[in-house]
DNA sequence: CACCAAAATTATCGCGCGTAAATTTTTGAT
DNA sequence: ATCAAAAATTTACGCGCGATAATTTTGGTG
């Protein structure tokens, strides 16, 4: 445990007795090499305090063992969830992952892009925001550069693969569950969503009301951001006080509008929930982590966190493998999972 | 816009008509050119495509441009508030920064530090887990190879400086106001935090209870991990159904405990609040992001998120300037903001 | 016009490692 | 002991850029 620190692989070599070379492909894949040569140099890692530098080998490298995941606003803890899911995939896989979000602002995106470029990732799994669609052509240049899966909001026909949730099957189970229990929803959503799922969330509604026979009733919040709750509480007030409601149940485009929707409801002296004495109903979609922790407890469609980092990470693993390139593109929809709690 | 592909800056150099020194110089400082040429500089890189490799450039400076961030759990909102408060101020003073969270997983931590040891960055911005003492050494020699300043959780004596919120100040404030308007509160923790500003918490309790002559009484919920909010529900289950409360004031060691704590109380149809028609009172300490939409909104101590993200990339750009030490290690202690909601 | 400091250029080295080709050693079977 | 295949070694080059020293050019001054 002598613990000296050598300064390059070459002072390595040397210490522990093993041609630089060797040590070199051990390094790239410790299975490369015989058995006996490997106890040896991991003996010598023991004696010795040394690691590859990462910058030199990158340079020399073609294809680093970096993957980037990028989302939209990582203090949403939807976004947190997924992206700590995929990042333990990652390393699990012996990738090297690195976070990054724009945090809803697109010129931080276009940013971090860039970067990405510079850092040569072996793939990049990307949740790309909401955008206008005159930037598509930053994000189509990206995907030409670097291997790139697309995951929670899908861009027709960028990226080599889409990997996220089924917007209409979410929105489907809660309607069908809530007119089959009572009122049919309106829904609630915001004027100027900040994520493009919202709109594929409202056109669904709007289908399966129609399907189902019913008119469809959609209710607006203003406001700009990604401070959802804080537009769902001031919606949903100005709503309830107009007594603007069309029906006695409502569907949250998502869990975070719904959490100031139940918010505004408490402070109105509303009860929300599915009981007889209970003054309204509502439902949303996500499963956002504190969904179970609402008052009362959101019933919701519920992403299926675990399918979409699995499957996201296994295509860009596929992606990788192939060499950066898929036969053909393919969109994976994840279908969403009821739960029922006591808001409906 | 030609924007042709340039593999390397020797090809940048003859493209732009500009000596690759002069480029270099540009690069790592675009002032320390003449302006003349640095307008011709910045036209070239409009012409063409180039970017200088990031790997190429850190492995030949000592000092990258990079810093680190770590925060004990990413995908708590906390954190994540913290984080995005850092990154932002990292980028504005002209770093890159990188974030990586353990999850709560000490294993995971060490793996980082190795890491960012091999990343070399200008400096490190650490949150660490709550750790066995047995574990002080790998932080106290990861301080030594890289510029640290610790935030959020101290450990005496490392790094080089630590900032973070006064946890006896949260305490004194919430017990403050609790006892001048009403009961003196118990106090309700995790028997296991996860977390070593809990203890901190619970000693500011104590103490601060004796101070004015009152018998504290410290509640325990069972549980480990991070579920913060599942582990205060179930433990407030426990309590008000056993009827276990030795007051009618509650103060939580955390928002996210008050969060399980409040939905519990919902469940058992108790009402919380200060008014007279109000079975509890509840406050807790952090403002959580969610606090305020809470039923009812939380009363809570508030972190200064915004004092204490700013003094703390100060504080390590400060270090940065010195070349990595400073004089003396300082601690910085934030106080907390007591926020008056309908909970207590 | 000459003068001079500042700035740019040329030339050259070094960083730490990937990688290839040619050679030598080791291995496990006969 | 024999031998071919596998593995390790020696040698050498290249990656893209930082940094330096010596030289030339630039732009403002008297």
């Amino acid at each position: 445990m002598s613990h000296i620190k050598l300064r390059n692989m070459e002072e390595f070599a040397t210490a522990s007795g093993i041609s630089r070379p060797t040590l070199s492909k051990y390094f790239n894949d410790p299975d490369s090499v015989r058995p006996s040569t490997r106890a040896r140099i991991e003996a010598a890692l023991e004696t010795y305090d040394y690691r590859p530098n990462i910058y030199a080998v990158n340079q020399n490298r073609k294809l680093t063992k970096n993957v980037g995941i990028v989302v939209p606003f990582l203090a949403d803890p939807f976004f947190a969830e997924i992206a700590r899911n995929i990042e333990e995939r990652c390393l699990e896989a012996g990738f090297q992952p690195s976070l990054f979000s724009p945090y809803g602002k697109p010129e931080v995106e276009n940013a971090i892009l860039d970067n990405l470029r510079a850092m040569k990732p072996a793939g990049v799994l990307l949740a790309p925001l909401g955008r206008r669609s005159s930037d598509r052509k930053i994000i189509e240049d990206f995907c030409r550069d670097v291997p790139t899966i697309l995951f929670d909001s899908n861009i027709e026909g960028l990226g080599e693969a889409f990997v996220g949730s089924d917007n209409a099957s979410f929105v489907a189970q809660t309607v069908d569950y809530l007119h089959r229990t009572g009122d049919a929803p309106c829904f609630f959503e915001m004027a100027q969503p900040a994520n493009p799922n919202a709109v594929r969330r409202r056109d669904a509604y709007v289908a399966k009301m129609i399907e189902i026979g019913l008119t469809p009733h959609v209710l607006q919040a203003e406001g700009t951001g990604w401070a959802f709750e804080e537009i769902g509480k001031r919606g949903a007030l100005k709503l309830l006080r107009a007594n603007a409601l069309p029906t006695r149940t409502v569907l949250c485009s998502n869990d975070r509008l719904a959490i100031g929707f139940l918010s505004a409801c408490y402070d109105l002296g509303l009860k929300v929930g599915h009981g007889a004495d209970c003054d309204l109903r509502v439902a949303s979609n996500d499963d956002h982590p504190y969904a179970r922790y609402t008052c009362p407890a959101l019933t919701t469609a519920a992403h299926d966190y675990e399918a979409v980092s699995r499957l996201a990470v296994e295509m860009l693993l596929k992606l990788i493998l192939s060499g950066g390139m898929l036969e053909k593109r393919t969109e994976t929809l994840v279908p969403a999972r009821l739960v029922l709690r006591q808001s409906a």
